[in-house]
DNA sequence: GGCAACAATAATTTATATATTTCTTGGAAA
DNA sequence: TTTCCAAGAAATATATAAATTATTGTTGCC
């Protein structure tokens, strides 16, 4: 019993339940771009889409709108979650805001643990391709992996669940604006010299350094999207949001 | 049975769907520890308190999850968001580094409408009182609500919607804790007094001094509860949560 | 006589409810 | 103690009801 059912959620269902399963699903669809912003979330082309019924489908849907990554317009359906030049500038500021403060206080509470965690996360990070392609970018989800684990690992240690939780849900909306101009920013920069050096500067208990590190690679990220004419080029109200 | 249907539809809910309104009676009833913590949310229970069918109570258990109020378990339906001492040390902690985070960034933008807000909302704040009988302590929706919109407004002017969300999710989870413990907190402290002192420290541009009281505040409110030994009583575990 | 605007109806779609299936858990028997 | 069966609860699917939007037709005004 306690093999079969160890073997079941190991092999066949990653996540047990169907809402789960299409939440997984729609999340990923989210982030990589390929339900573009704005557009309309029918039901008919979700349950078609992703082989489902309606009753799965909206708890993803519920769960997705308090990410922030769905819209939900009372009586009028869901929408993919709009962009705008305003928002990104608003999400990258709260970041580096909220991070920098978690950024301190992992430190202030470092141990010799969570330190090597740390250096390890940098290091795999650092030995994984960005890209499966030298001439050209294409997505490797490894990197995306340890990427994030890199940055999970830095406020880990500040004691706070709900705070890295906050943290994580920003990582998401930005993450999303990243991959959605991903081509042009590829080859400007050297982002493994930038890990490596807000590492650096935290074994070496340099909190104002290594804040400071953490929030310009956020920022710099944030400039290389926004001077993406191409994403934003559709929206006429660019601020505003219903 | 259609025209019964319709018109409670019509009476009941003007405007709002279902989901909504059946979500907003569960805050109300989990907020207010009517629903205590721990408790298995069936879904024959919720059907027949609310009135209403599972679909929109999914939704709203959703939403709700979401909120930090009820907590999931796959495959085996909803629960009332146990509570425990470690996670009100957490919650209080976080809070009082996010909203002094808020805080310094609300007085960094400070503008006169800001603080004549300010200026309004703890005045009305201060001329309601806190409980409808002065004898013994009966909860003020009113003082509530006002209680409410003084911490947001201080934190308002960040200028960050995502910063300001999370704030209040903190708020609505340690509502909860004050709440358990009303009773036994009620006369012992003057907090009209800390709103003013907050304020004044506000308006006088005294960032260190508005930021160390404003934590103090929020310290002392959960140092009351956690000395109250009823509320965790019956917890074994004390720290842990599944 | 033609064009525009408003209203009404129909179609599409969301929201709710009920029924069915699947999973878990507890109890009994081997 | 372990396994199987039954009962109950949760998750999903389908059907029904309600609401919004779009299109068409009619009427009024230019």
């Amino acid at each position: 019993m306690v093999t079969t059912s160890a073997l079941r959620l190991a092999s066949v269902t990653p996540s047990s339940t169907q809402a789960s399963t299409v939440y997984d699903r729609l999340r990923e669809d989210l982030l990589s771009g390929r339900l573009e912003p704005g557009r309309k979330l029918q039901m008919r082309f979700l349950t078609e889409t992703y082989q489902t019924s309606q009753t799965p489908l909206r708890e993803a849907l519920n769960r997705l709108t308090a990410d922030g990554l769905v819209e939900c317009r009372e009586q009028r359906g869901f929408y993919v979650a709009d962009i705008s030049r305003n928002e990104l500038i608003e999400l990258t500021k709260t970041r580096c805001w909220v991070e920098s403060l978690a950024l301190r206080e992992s430190m202030a509470a470092s141990t010799p643990q969570w330190e090597e965690l740390l250096l390890l996360a940098q290091h795999r990070l650092a030995r994984t391709p960005r890209s499966l392609k030298s001439e050209h970018f294409e997505d490797n989800p490894e990197w995306e992996r340890l990427h994030r684990v890199f940055h999970r690992t830095l406020i880990g240690n500040c004691g706070s669940q709900s705070l890295m939780a906050f943290c994580g849900q920003l990582a998401d909306q930005l993450y999303r604006y990243r991959r959605l101009s991903i081509q042009r920013a590829f080859p400007s920069r050297h982002v493994s010299d930038e890990h490596q050096a807000i590492m650096t500067a935290v074994l070496s208990k340099e909190a104002d350094d290594a804040v400071a590190l953490l929030t310009t690679h956020y920022q710099q990220t944030a400039d290389v999207i926004l001077q993406d004419q191409q994403i934003f080029r559709e929206l006429q109200n660019d601020g505003e949001r219903a």
